[in-house]
DNA sequence: TTGAAAGCGCTAACAC
DNA sequence: GTGTTAGCGCTTTCAA
């Protein structure tokens, strides 16, 4: 590894002249900042950021905590923040929970002991209470998901309204026996779509009954898969089915096709986000369209301005943004006869 | 921030006797070892790696540059990687390339600055000179594209074999006229796949003219799609196509989706990886599944290893593994009468 | 069993 | 315009 100390040697010169000459001191000559910049160049020299951070040199890094990468909606989030904070010299830490509070905890200590100067998180159900303790002194922010302990910086988008917009499309065509699989109520995203769920259902004067929720591990193919022949075997099934998360609604969408159900003759259905292949499955599918890379462009933007911001700002910072339907083939109105038991 | 100095007044010690307590050193009393970590826990004392690594710690952190995380590929990647490393404390860095060598040579700056203890590259097609020289003193490896310049370290798949197995498949159908739409011959990838088509072309006794080639930016949507329209509004277009991405894959599906063409009546079409939905396409695409996550998992354990054995061994390692097909609906033995040009 | 001191690479205050 | 020195937080001699 080279040091500024083995430019110095080389060139016979103090390592202070060495370390202003490439800071680009005012008080250093032209000729000998040329002669080290050439010697730093010749011999590969790249300052090193341990040394710098003792020095009290602000840290780089931002860690970006999601339950897993492999999902279109965090990839996309991460790219976009990669992308903002690159050009500012943000390097970003990715850091997996799989919704595993511990995981979580051993991540953000790890963050910690690095240092980072933000953390952008997508909490797990119940934060570890050494997680808290950990996030507090960081510039940090919540995304989608929001813990109350977790601070009052969050950015997200609106749930209930996304919910809320799908089931009505399938209330205003006349279902009155809704099936909703979605993520489990623990989670802050997990209750407000279920109550923008059972909202539309009441706005529109249905019964509670028209309602039929199950809930499960959002990120879970075995739980959407069977949530749907749970729906579907019940007495009187539904008519139509509502979706709360992008794994489940491809779990969802797997099922539906490998019972043949026919949509939206038998049954329709409302998908959660916009992922490629989802217009074509079966007859296209009919959802929402999410703005996540809008929300992740606001956080980055937003973190940018807290990291060069002095003053520990935390003030409370709330952004939501609405989605929107997007209506293709997998809904239509219930047929007159209700569909037979299976 | 709290130090080992801080607790060390708090329990009128000195640093040293705290240092050596939270590393249970076997000379300090087991009262103060509890006794500093109570202290520790209480304070939330997390140890500061940047003066660890100043001291001569082994970093924990690892790189990885890839293209775009929003790509299926690279994100399998990137979650099997950070599951393997995180087992041994270690962290990942996500640098994004967009197959800039520019942006390439900035993460790598970075990377070098913070000092980490290896790189997985995903390398751009001419990397440049001084990208080279950053890599060479880091343990580090190839995924998926091979540069001989960068190091005789690389885990991918047979891109030679896959495409060889997809443009057979079509060539045992009978086809006689097939188009390629693939990446760019200048990324060892784009070449590799090329040569496995017009291989399958050769084996099968075809003549050159047999296979029309379109090559283009790998993850343009717009060269996709605009491939498709060329090879179709050919005098004598093919009567089977084949991808060489994913995300040219996706760009054809689009593409003969919106310009109505039947498949595999009029044309037939074997894909490239096997994304979520792909199955879903029209009849449901015959397609190549690729061995990502076990590459991703080899490529984990052989840093691991490589990171932990001393020495700096560049012994060249190379890991190929073989993609499988996937027969759905979307191939089938080309139409007697030649499809008329459009 | 514990303490004092040195030093990792860098920067900044203080010389000259 | 350049050199000397101190110190960031930690580990590791060397002393006691």
């Amino acid at each position: 590894m080279i040091t500024t100390r083995n430019i110095a040697e080389r060139l016979e010169l103090s390592v202070s002249t060495v370390g202003r000459a490439l800071a680009d001191d005012p008080r250093i000559s032209e000729r000998t900042k040329l002669r080290v910049r050439k010697a730093a160049a010749e011999m590969g020299y790249v300052a090193d950021r341990a040394a710098r951070m003792m020095r009290g040199a602000p840290s780089n890094v931002v860690g970006l905590v999601i339950p897993d990468i492999r999902n279109g909606f965090y990839s996309t989030i991460a790219h976009e923040l990669s992308r903002t904070l690159e050009s500012r010299g943000h390097q970003l830490i990715l850091s997996e929970t799989d919704d595993d509070r511990m995981r979580e905890l051993r991540h953000l200590t790890e963050l910690s002991a690095s240092r980072v100067a933000g953390v952008l998180i997508v909490p797990t159900a119940r934060p570890h209470r050494e997680s808290v303790r950990l996030l507090t002194p960081l510039a940090h922010a919540q995304l989608l998901r929001r813990h109350p302990a977790l601070g009052a910086q969050w950015f997200g988008i609106d749930d209930h309204q996304v919910l809320k917009e799908s089931t009505s499309h399938l209330v205003a065509q006349g279902h009155t026996r809704i099936g909703y699989v979605g993520g489990a109520a623990e989670l802050p995203t997990g209750s407000e779509r279920l109550r923008g769920f059972r909202s539309a259902l009441k706005d529109a004067g249905l019964p509670e009954e028209a309602g039929l929720a199950t809930l499960g591990k959002p990120s879970s193919v075995t739980y959407g898969r069977r949530a749907v022949r749970l729906l579907l075997d019940a007495t009187v099934p539904p008519t139509a089915l509502v979706t709360g998360s992008v794994q489940l609604t491809l779990a969802v969408l797997e099922e539906l096709e490998s019972l043949g159900v026919d949509v939206p003759r038998e049954l329709s259905v409302v998908g959660f986000g916009d992922e490629p292949g989802f217009s074509w499955w079966g007859p296209g599918l009919t959802t929402v369209r999410l703005p996540v890379t809008d929300m992740a462009a606001d956080c980055a933007l937003w973190l940018l301005h807290r990291l060069t911001t002095k003053p520990l700002d935390d003030t409370a910072y709330t952004s939501v943004l609405p989605g929107s339907l997007i209506v293709r083939g997998s809904t239509a109105p219930p047929r007159a006869t209700p569909r037979r038991s299976r």
